[in-house]
DNA sequence: TCATGTATACCAACCAGTGAATATACACAA
DNA sequence: TTGTGTATATTCACTGGTTGGTATACATGA
């Protein structure tokens, strides 16, 4: 395995970035502290010096992935051009495109959720729904400024459409599954009419 | 087909509902094969008698659940009442209920799908894909018969709809996630106009 | 007899987690 | 400057238990 002896990088930082990978690649149970700990090239004893348990290393790499997805999904919305709904498509246009990559795994927080359906309480599985809400906060003031009247319940209609594309394009290896068409009738149907077609103009 | 001589069910169908049990219930690679064995009363010999190996065991356990799932969504499909919205609709809120049970934990083939990521070509994930293509094609068939002009397009949309619910309201654990509006408005949209108000009428 | 099915006992590899010792860095006193 | 204390950071060696899978033998019914 890649020993990952770069100095410059604080050790936990190692860690995370060594869980990471391999959590994501080959899931939770799948994947051991030895490993974890090789692939960052530290001892096992030095990886449980920085975290307490296999359940605290597999929150915190959930944890480092919070933030960048978000950031991921505004910046793929704020780069696109045209509509709001035009806007929305662009994340399920780039998320099809990153499901073509072979070591795409689907969403990490929705998997670490499915493997660890049997402990309810885990601090990883809190992680990943705060994470979902964090999405869903987003796309509900997203859609507030844009005048729908039910923005949560928008959201959260995206947020099914999001999620089961992940999980159905993730079981058939098929990205073609991702599409832009319910996301795109659903925000049209809740746009104020006027409002609609100002927007669709080109805003 | 011989008949196990104590309780009358044959020892192949034990071992699969004690994996079913435990696989649902756990995940697969927190369930050791001897778990397996004993929650069906057997020694690991006999299982791996009636089964080459633990993946070969999972495969099983997924294709136990394949006719009966399918079948529990064509009988609350058939048995509801009213317009083809309404009868999709009837799905979810089955489902949403099943969600309320404790021992609820999401729909087993996205999850194994999804514990199994690392393992693209795995017998359980080609079972979970055949069982989502099988519910696919009875929705787009259902559909066709409804007049809908598209009838795969929305066949996709509503297991969208249907496989992000299992993952949300997993993650979550808040049936409410489940909701039944979105697939309303998808089916309404492409429901032909002259037959979406004779059907919503009350057909 | 012979195929099917079951049981006891066993394996080497691997698992999460730990005990005890050590190395490094820096603060502060002599 | 030098010595010492202390907290941080890391290592080696190890534990008790579990893993998927197997070798061998025994039972039973046709």
């Amino acid at each position: 395995m890649t020993v990952m002896a770069r100095p410059g990088i604080p050790t936990r930082e190692r860690i995370i970035s060594a869980a990471n990978a391999l959590f994501y690649n080959n899931g939770i149970r799948a994947v051991s502290v030895d490993a974890v700990a090789a692939k960052a090239g530290v001892t096992k004893r030095t990886l449980y010096y920085h975290f307490k348990s296999k359940d605290d290393l597999v929150a915190a790499y959930l944890a480092g992935r919070d933030q960048p997805n978000l950031a991921l999904f505004r910046k793929w919305f704020s780069e696109a051009q045209g509509s709001l709904p035009a806007k929305v498509e662009a994340i399920f246009r780039h998320l099809a495109r990153s499901a073509r990559h072979p070591k795409w795994n689907g969403c990490g927080f929705l998997r670490t959720a499915a493997e660890l359906a049997n402990l309810p309480g885990h601090p990883a599985i809190k992680i990943g729904a705060a994470h979902k809400k964090k999405f869903e906060e987003w796309l509900r003031a997203t859609f507030a400024e844009e005048g729908i009247v039910e923005p949560l319940r928008l959201a959260r209609q995206i947020l099914l459409l999001l999620d089961g594309s992940f999980a159905v394009v993730l079981l058939h290896r098929d990205p073609s599954y991702m599409e832009t068409e319910a996301a795109h009738a659903l925000i049209e149907a809740a746009l104020p009419v006027r409002a609609s077609r100002r927007v669709r103009a080109g805003r």
